[in-house]
RNA sequence: GCCGGUGUAGCUCAGUUGGCUAGAGCAGCUGAUUUGUAAUCAGCAGGCCACGGGUUCGAAUCCUGUCACCGGCUCCA
């Protein structure tokens, strides 16, 4: 019988060919490297039947997809492994996911990571014996029987569309219910790693049990799979809380409180060049800076509809005089309150008001981690207030300076959402309607590529959100731009028209770094802690051979910080190679050696952090090339 | 908040089955050395073993509570 392949060729195979052998028709090596196919689209077990005139391609273990069959294959090993160790284990839902599968277990009893190495042996003999995966079909009372003892598969079982059929796969002694497909044998399972244990609630709902997550990860080869490992790894140097304390930018203290950071001066000088920065921007973008103070009156976080809507993320009142007090978890309500100050014309809209404004929230406990997730944070928050005939050009413009601001920074990459209308919501269809399409057409102008996020809109608007990733490959939001329709009714914002009426404003809510904490947290895993010559908290370290050379490293000194540029002297006796290990370990972007020769001649021996030595430079040609290379941010 | 884990000097870590005065390297201080592209040598100092309660003749070690941190879940910038 004739098959067609994805080039459009056909092959001949026999009667009752599986895909397995059509790959092999195909050849040797396909038939190897392949897991699983996609028969006329499906996907499909190697083993599957074909039929006249079915269209195949196969599916090999180095695909995305055939890494996903692997994976799920690798969760139903694990699965098998931890029931042969763990009688009585109650089994979860075991998926592949984007770096590697999981299964979630109620086990018998708890157990940690020191685990791991014990279940993962069990699995090797189990890929080692090469056990068949079969593929069974069965009616919902033969699988309810088969997973009697199971209770979270018979949750799923029930929920099973009643048009899907039931199917089963089993591995050696194990059997999951399962949809597929799966690799032909677990002894296609070469490389594979335990990674963690973790718990992880049933359905992801913290009101069901919590079960134990096994994390894994498996590849095609070993040598992808030692690949994927050390980039862990350097994940894991690259770690903002680590180089935090290496390079000596900031630390949350016990004493002071959780998730409450303390900039240390390097740190918040690396600050201080971001905001100047962000500063100068917002003013050459036709933003006007407000300020407003750390507390306010719980009136205005009832007008605000904050004290009920936001109250579980919002600290207690304080007392003054008799009159309650809450510190702020956002900055709209007080930039509100400068926009009513005095009427407002059409003519002056729109109004852009930005401020570097720090807040504070309640998050529990379990969430908090290093910069990324704190307490207390800055947020470059800025609100416009606009016609809605501007809505749409306001959202570009804040669309193509946020790229301008991530660009700045080297963030090349983002993954962006567009998050629609969630079930509780204030305000009228039409304006949703028409507040998600000017989101889209701003997104759809600026060339962003985007996903629709449905329902995570916040409860007075759509909104658009930005991720970018952290040195472990977990997105964290930093960029949003929020549309609210709520908070000009709450606070009754107007402005007069050319009518000599009155009218409601549309609020965009955006912070484009999000906040400083988070943004700075991921910019030192980006940067693995070398910052480029503009952001780096000392941007040259001068290094004397000897005393006599201190008069002269001095000069040198002198002559940068009259530039600008940020120099240390290095007074300490130490060797010359000690310096420049220390300066290296700091990871100081420049360092100038000076001695008699370059004395002599007005030099300085240039040894860059990230190039090496670059031998002598007369100085003010090397202030000059600093200098523009601050200017050009590069 | 929940599940599991961890908490020893500023940092990174040792510390046997509970048993002498809790150790090391780095950092710090002092002295010697004046050094040419990733660690010169020597000495000194530094610990409420996270914190509270308990078991024990005796606790860094065992139990327990609290706090913090780590990996996740849930939730979010």
């Amino acid at each position: 019988m004739e098959i067609k392949l994805p080039d459009n060729s056909t092959i001949d195979v026999p009667e009752g060919s599986t895909a397995l052998d059509a790959a092999a028709a195909i050849g040797q090596r396909l038939a190897r490297a392949a897991v699983a196919a996609a028969v006329n689209g499906e996907p499909a077990d190697l083993s599957r039947p074909l039929q006249a005139g079915d269209s195949i391609s196969i599916i090999t273990g180095d695909s995305p997809q055939g890494l996903e069959v692997l994976r799920h294959s690798a969760a139903h090993v694990l699965a098998d492994a931890v029931m042969r160790l763990y009688p009585g284990t109650k089994l979860g839902i075991g998926p592949a996911i984007a770096d590697g599968f999981y299964y979630d277990f109620q086990l018998p009893a708890p157990i940690s990571d020191a685990e791991l190495p014990r279940i993962e042996e069990e699995m090797r003999k189990l890929a080692g014996a090469a056990a068949p995966f079969t593929r069974r079909e069965l009616s919902r009372g033969e699988a309810a029987a088969q997973f009697a003892g199971q209770p979270f598969k018979l949750e799923l079982l029930a929920e099973l569309p009643a048009e899907e059929a039931a199917s089963t796969y089993t591995n050696g002694e194990f059997t999951d219910l399962c949809r597929g497909p799966h690799i032909p044998d677990t002894g296609r399972l070469k490389a594979f790693r335990l990674l963690s244990v973790a718990g992880a609630y049933w359905r992801g709902d913290e009101k069901n049990p919590m079960l134990t997550r096994i994390y894994g990860t498996a590849f095609a080869t070993q040598k992808q799979l030692d690949e994927h490992l050390e980039k862990l790894k350097e994940a894991e140097r690259r770690d903002h809380r680590l180089l935090g304390k290496q390079l000596d930018l900031f630390h949350i203290d016990e004493e002071v409180g959780a998730g409450l950071p303390l900039w240390h001066p390097k740190g918040a000088l690396v600050r201080k060049v971001i905001e100047d920065f962000w500063r100068d921007a917002h003013l050459a973008n036709g933003y006007e800076m407000v300020m407003i103070p750390h507390i306010a009156s719980v009136e205005l976080w009832k007008t605000s509809g904050h004290w009920d809507f936001y109250r579980e993320n919002m600290y207690s009142p304080m007392d003054i005089e008799g009159q309650e007090y809450i510190v702020k978890p956002m900055n709209c309500p007080g930039h509100i309150r400068i926009y009513k100050n005095r009427t407002r014309s059409y003519r002056e809209l729109p109004i852009r008001w930005a401020e570097l404004g720090t807040v504070y929230r309640y998050e529990r406990s379990g969430v908090l981690h290093g910069l990324l997730r704190v307490r207390g944070f800055t947020q470059d928050d800025a609100h416009l207030f606009c016609r809605e005939d501007q809505l749409e050009d306001e959202i570009i413009g804040v669309i193509k300076f946020v790229l301008f601001m991530l660009r700045t920074f080297g963030f090349d990459e983002y993954e962006v959402y567009l998050s629609t209308r969630p079930e509780k919501s204030v305000g009228s269809d039409e304006h949703w309607e028409r507040a998600t399409e000017a989101l889209k057409v701003a997104l759809e102008r600026a060339g962003l590529g985007y996903e629709i996020d449905p329902g995570e809109g916040v409860f007075y608007g759509p909104k658009i959100d930005m991720k970018i990733r952290d040195a472990l490959g977990r997105a964290w939001q930093c960029t949003t731009i929020q549309v609210d329709f709520n908070l000009p009714e709450r606070f009754d914002v107007t402005y007069v028209g050319e009518d000599n009426q009155e009218h409601r404003p549309i609020m965009i809510h955006r912070a484009l770094l999000g906040s400083l904490e988070r943004f700075i947290g991921c910019l030192i895993e980006h940067y693995a802690g070398a910052f480029p010559l503009w952001l780096a908290p000392v941007q040259a370290v001068i290094l004397p051979i000897a005393d006599r050379h201190m008069d002269y490293a001095e000069q040198v000194a002198a002559r940068l910080t009259q530039e600008g540029i940020r120099v240390e002297l290095d007074y300490s006796k130490e060797s010359v190679g000690k310096k420049i290990r220390n300066a290296e370990l700091d990871k100081v972007p420049y360092m100038l050696v000076v001695g008699d020769k370059e004395e002599d001649a007005g030099t300085v021996s240039v040894r860059s952090y990230a190039e090496g030595d670059l031998g002598p430079r007369p100085v003010d040609e090397l202030a000059a090339d600093l200098v523009r290379q601050v200017e050009d941010k590069s």
